[in-house]
DNA sequence: CAGCATCCGCTTTGATACTG
DNA sequence: CAGTATCAAAGCGGATGCTG
């Protein structure tokens, strides 16, 4: 963990999490809440073991993460999120607004995980009929295992898992579906693109994207950092 | 330029800003504007000279920063932030939440720059008054170059430079000008710790820091990770 | 001097193999 | 399952040199 020495709060903040994999380790944790050392090896393809433990280290010194001894019944080690930790969340998610439209252009050999639809579908869709009654969909990317999505009282909620009464499933490749988690795709492009969508659509209209990807269209030309040439710019 | 390789808004975005310097040199932009290649050197103390060269080439192939041939006057190029660039903001700016109580227990040996203070300023200061005539404040850290805050209409503006006219000048080490922006010294204790005040002090009662830095005293106790034992959290 | 490029010693990373 | 051990390759930090 190589440090910056600079006295200065966003310095001092990727002193701790600034190193290679770490953020991406407390995305599975915000994720996946509680996680086995394997299940973190399988949702960070790449990573070298060594380093996993490694940042495992570093991030329990900081106070990041926490390692619960699990009960005899299951008999392993949990890694969970500390409340320091999971104030990362905003983190992650100004990082996913900025990276959001650079998956247009990601090669088709991206590693995919399910689970990295979870944050998404929390920080982009907003329940449009907070007074309608509570719904759960099932998206289910690739051959992955399923995601649970969840609304009631206005708030969306995802998780790893299935649904045994869901109101809706959606099927597709993973593109697509992010793509319409999105809104890069509508759904008539997104049906032709290989989503499947079988049971109540109503419920599906409800869920829409909330924040706008007006940043992905953002051209050069626009908003051009104007130089301050009021008077006492310039340094003393 | 290490990539992850993984369909993932958060991954995709650190790929392009992930490596180490690179949101540091954005900072360097979002305070202070164009920059030549020898400001950025000295705003980033330890950076090696080949890193930033690279750096700069990397971020302006992602479309992150821009290289202005400034007019024969100059003689110099500038680099600026494209209007990508300037979204990466609420990034530094999450950054700088977290980081803040970091800075506490931060080693005397810090490097300090006081253009370290124009995001925090901008981030963490209110203008209680929006409807009060526009206040100037000059801000001395250490010795290092002046920076100038303004408020008009509810709008808290900082940037390098001094004033000609400033309704109040604070002064003092830069420990202590950021532990009062950050709310974490009363002004109190701030005189105490060596912060000069001098000028009309009602300007500096209208700006107070908004953002709670409640997350630094928060404790294990609280707000554990909670296990989601609901039906169908298991993977199918 | 501004804006790099080159070289060098060191650290970190990634891939693989191995162990309790 | 949960790591540790090993090692080649890449990246980093520091110094120095080159070019306009």
């Amino acid at each position: 963990m190589r440090r910056y020495g600079q006295y200065c709060a966003m310095a001092k903040a990727l002193d701790v999490v600034g190193d290679r994999w770490t953020l991406l380790i407390v995305r599975e944790l915000l994720s996946r809440g509680g996680c086995r050392y394997t299940d973190l090896h399988d949702g960070l393809p790449g990573i070298a073991s060594n380093l996993l433990a490694d940042r495992l280290r570093d991030l329990e010194q900081a106070g990041v993460i926490w390692r619960e001894a699990a009960p005899p019944p299951i008999a392993t080690t949990l890694y969970r999120l500390t409340p320091r930790g999971i104030a990362l969340r905003p983190v992650l998610a100004a990082l996913g607004h900025w990276g959001g439209p650079l998956l247009a252009e990601a090669p088709d050999e991206d590693e995919f995980r399910s689970q990295w639809l979870i944050l998404p579908i929390e920080e982009l869709l907003r329940d449009r009929c907070p007074d309608g009654p509570p719904a759960a969909i099932e998206v289910r990317a690739d051959d992955q295992p399923p995601i649970a999505i969840e609304t009631r009282d206005g708030h969306v909620r995802a998780r790893p898992g299935g649904l045994t009464a869901a109101d809706l499933v959606l099927s597709g490749p993973h593109r697509v579906i992010m793509g319409v988690l999105a809104g890069r795709l509508d759904l008539t492009r997104a049906a032709n693109a290989g989503l499947t969508v079988a049971g109540d659509r109503a419920v599906l209209a409800r869920l829409q994207p909330a924040a706008s990807p007006a940043d992905a269209r953002v051209t050069h030309e626009e908003t051009v950092d104007k130089p301050r040439t009021a008077a006492g710019t310039d340094r003393a």
